[in-house]
DNA sequence: ATTTAGATCCTCT
DNA sequence: GAGGATCTAAATG
């Protein structure tokens, strides 16, 4: 079962936190649903975060759908690339949580023909690694733009079973730290609000 | 109508 | 680690 409004109707950071571990499901038209285990994210705290879509309360049709309750998708497109948010917190706050990483749990080579780039050296841990990559695996695209990620559709979030949480089960270490490609945000680019799994390989960005 | 900037990715040193 | 590819929304003239 999706995980309901009530888990996403909470502090952005603490959302954030409680979603490393968490399942990404993406069904398509045809064959089996994709999953991925949420590695790192990012919370964006709305209005008075210098690096956040709705900073200063800017409020365009890109952004829109960031404004509507928690439990649902906002995404938007990136040099060519889309990326997933949460929506987190109440209607017209504007927070959110960037999904950054994945590590493949279903359908695998289903993410890995999604991929472009070079295909044939593409190492699994090269397949959701990245805000855009991830997206691009699990065929997440504006189409999805304001999806109630609450309900039994297209994309929802979920809670592994006991035996796949392990890694939640066994504490691995949770690491926070700045926020990757914000620096034109001021202090608001040295915020700990970067969360994943120290060691994980499937992290965006080199681990230590 | 044109320019700019950006929550990125890939390839090559 | 650096540089180019790539695309669009939003800002600017």
């Amino acid at each position: 079962m999706p995980l309901d409004h009530d888990f996403y109707l909470r502090d952005t950071a603490a959302v954030a936190r409680d979603l490393l571990g968490m399942h990404l499901v993406r069904t398509l038209d045809e064959g089996l649903p994709l999953i991925g285990r949420i590695v790192e994210v990012e919370a964006y705290l709305g209005i008075e975060d210098r690096a956040a879509h709705t900073f200063g309360g800017r409020r365009t049709p890109r952004v829109e759908s960031m404004y509507l309750p928690g439990g649902h998708a906002y995404v938007y497109t990136l040099y060519g690339h889309h990326c997933l948010n949460l929506v987190t917190r109440g209607r017209d706050i504007g927070e959110a949580v960037l999904v950054r990483a994945l590590e493949p749990v279903v359908a695998m080579e289903v993410m890995r023909t999604r991929r472009r780039g070079r295909l044939t050296r593409l190492r699994d841990a090269d397949l959701c690694s990245g805000p855009g990559k991830l997206c691009q695996a699990m065929g997440i695209t504006r189409e999805l733009d304001g999806c109630d990620v609450t309900r039994l559709g297209p994309l929802y979030v979920e809670r592994p079973d006991r035996a796949a949480s392990h890694d939640v089960e066994m504490e691995v270490e949770m690491v926070a730290g700045p926020r990757v490609g914000v620096a034109y945000a001021g202090e608001w680019a040295e915020a700990p609000l970067r969360f994943y799994f120290r060691g994980n390989p499937h992290v965006s960005r080199p681990r230590r």
